[in-house]
DNA sequence: TTAAATTATTTACATTCTTAACAATTTTAA
DNA sequence: TTAAAATTGTTAAGAATGTAAATAATTTAA
């Protein structure tokens, strides 16, 4: 039975050819992935972002965070209240500016990013099953050089 | 001089490896630039997908529309407000189902289309240029892969 | 012909992102 | 040393986006 109307009968026109329409479709659906696979952790990908640097980069402070991740310092705020109130980061006052914090995760956030970690990699091996031989760093090495444009204003 | 906590320093630990996590900067970026040059148009990636859509398959629901886009089709009720008050898009009652409504360019759409197009080609042209010779429809076949996939449900 | 499904729509809500402002503190420059 | 400028975390407000549930009108299926 034909199904008029179905989305394969559907001419995207231009959108098939532009890098960014493809990219948000693909993203879209790797975060629903994504959060999926964690929200037994309570955790969506930002969340996870912010928990990757606070561990491999302890003593950090908010605003470092923030624009190592490319997010504004005003939106840490509600973040980091959030993973102090899971016991999984702390804040702690800066030595040397009294103005800052430093993040750290606490020993239950140890465990915890450890666990988290073993989830996502399960998540991203279900997508990188999808690459073929020396396609993934092929495709990161792209996305590095899209992330990093920044094209002169005309 | 060193300049200490600056984005250099620091460790992305797994980010680094994530294919989402890299989607997402890329995506950001793209969309961002997408929305400069197709501000004087009043046009964010949102509208040009629906636009796009309505030029190339006139008369389709906007619940046709949605799906093709991967969006709730209650989402549209206020974009096709905003297109209409734009004089770009028109509803007009479907022939065969008197609950839907058929999208069309007016006249004045189907130029500002046309414009539209062209500044978006600008846009594209800046960031296709990152790549070599081959690398586009890879990875636009790439980002197929993954907007397509839908793992079992554990 | 009745029951079920679909369409566009509205409403509400949660997220996320921006922007601007603020007090406390630090840095820079006179 | 001191005054001005910049930075930090924070709060608040607003825009954009996405989701979910409900509704009336209409169509489809039993």
């Amino acid at each position: 039975m034909a199904n008029l109307n179905s989305s394969e009968d559907i001419d995207y026109g231009i959108l098939d050819t532009l890098v960014g329409y493809k990219l948000r479709r693909a993203q879209v659906n790797i975060f629903n992935d994504f959060s999926e696979h964690c929200s037994r952790f309570g955790i969506t990908p930002g969340l996870f972002g912010v928990l990757s640097i606070v561990e491999r980069n302890p003593g950090l402070t908010q605003t470092a965070i923030a624009n190592a991740l490319g997010n504004d310092r005003s939106a840490m705020v509600s973040v980091v209240d959030r993973l102090e109130s899971m016991n999984i980061v702390e804040r702690k006052p800066s030595a040397s500016d009294r103005r800052s914090h430093a993040l750290f995760l606490t020993p239950h956030g140890e465990i915890f990013y450890k666990e988290l970690v073993a989830e996502v990699l399960k998540h991203e091996a279900s997508f990188t099953s999808l690459l073929n031989e020396g396609e993934k760093p092929l495709i990161i090495d792209m996305l590095d050089r899209i992330a990093n444009h920044k094209p002169a204003k005309q």
